[in-house]
DNA sequence: CGTTTATTTCGGTAAAATCCGAAATATCCG
DNA sequence: CGGATATTTCGGATTTTACCGAAATAAACG
């Protein structure tokens, strides 16, 4: 693994970039583009030589990835270090990543909307026009919360499959929304 | 709209910290967020006094939010001024967003796996578990594009209605599922 | 046209995020 | 305990991004 191919380069530079518009910073997602790709567990030390990246650095970003729970620490037998590998499962990852956007980014909303709309601060009238808006986005936020842990119960093979065959989504759809 | 309420103050300053875990920029969710609690349609002057923001910064924040489809220009007879005015349906709104994210975030990873995975830059040998791993991703995010097809095509009305009903959609899923 | 008004572009500054290297801390072993 | 190795924390430097104000451009009007 110390040596990167061509086409690992791509795959983990664009997975950086990408990352950014993640919400996860780019060495934090180059670090887990190789860790992806690789097919044994690495310890830090080995990653900063492969990323050329500062020992700290990779620890940030390690313990930054630790908590997206998208990697996981090994210990080998007989070895003091910490060894890093990916998650396997693609899908689990999705789902984690799901759940995780769901708690950075539905939840706080939810909480703001709720208290906005039914206990405005400091007993202040609210305008009719204003409050309206709000309910509908608050109406809107539950839904997609209520979806979101609908995922989260789902089991894996379940939604896999479901999603497999998305070309029948659409008529699926449909038959439920005449309901 | 010049004064602005404790809760519109409260709605708009979160929506800004929001839009960072976004990629909007803050300023250009601020601006986003007065507009949808907006009765009438807002001229860039006016938006610049109710959130104390440089002219040149809102043009910028409108430009940007124009780019992401999610407010419109309006023209007032008698008025040289363009107004502003964000999309009424959040559900319609929602729709632009994922397809938004798409063009950003899936589109381009999945050209980036497609080139890769077929033809290796300088017919190089493709380590077998790296083709592995690549073609597992490429695989998840084809069906992650035709999802969002499929959504994308769905009219407004039938996924309003289908994710209404998000309570059933796990039996529904599980019924798809043992197909 | 020239003038006024609206909008965008642009250079520079301020603020924020990223990353490094050194120091501190923690962990393990003899 | 003392020394060696692993990991984290921290201050500061670098880079990126956001924001402002001035200047340039565009559009409308007389």
């Amino acid at each position: 693994m110390a040596e990167l191919t061509p086409v690992m380069k791509n795959f983990i530079l664009h997975w950086g970039e990408m990352g950014s518009s993640w919400g996860i910073n780019r060495t934090a997602a180059q670090i887990y583009a190789m860790l992806y790709l690789s097919p044994e567990a690495m310890t830090a030390e080995e990653i900063c030589e492969t990323l050329s990246l500062a020992r700290s650095t990779v620890s940030t970003g390690l313990h930054e990835l630790l908590g997206w729970g998208v990697i996981r620490i090994l210990h080998v037998l007989g070895d003091r270090r910490d060894h890093y590998e990916s998650m396997h499962d693609i899908w689990e990852m999705f789902r984690i990543i799901l759940e995780e956007r769901k708690r950075r980014e539905v939840d706080p909303t939810l909480t703001m909307l709720r208290e906005n709309v039914s206990e405005p601060s400091g007993r202040e009238e609210l305008d009719p026009y204003v409050e309206e808006r709000l309910l509908e986005m608050l109406e809107f936020f539950e839904i997609i919360n209520a979806l979101y842990k609908q995922f989260e119960q789902m089991p894996t093979e379940t939604y896999k499959k479901a999603v497999r065959m998305g070309d029948n989504l659409t008529k699926v759809m449909s038959l439920i929304a005449q309901n």
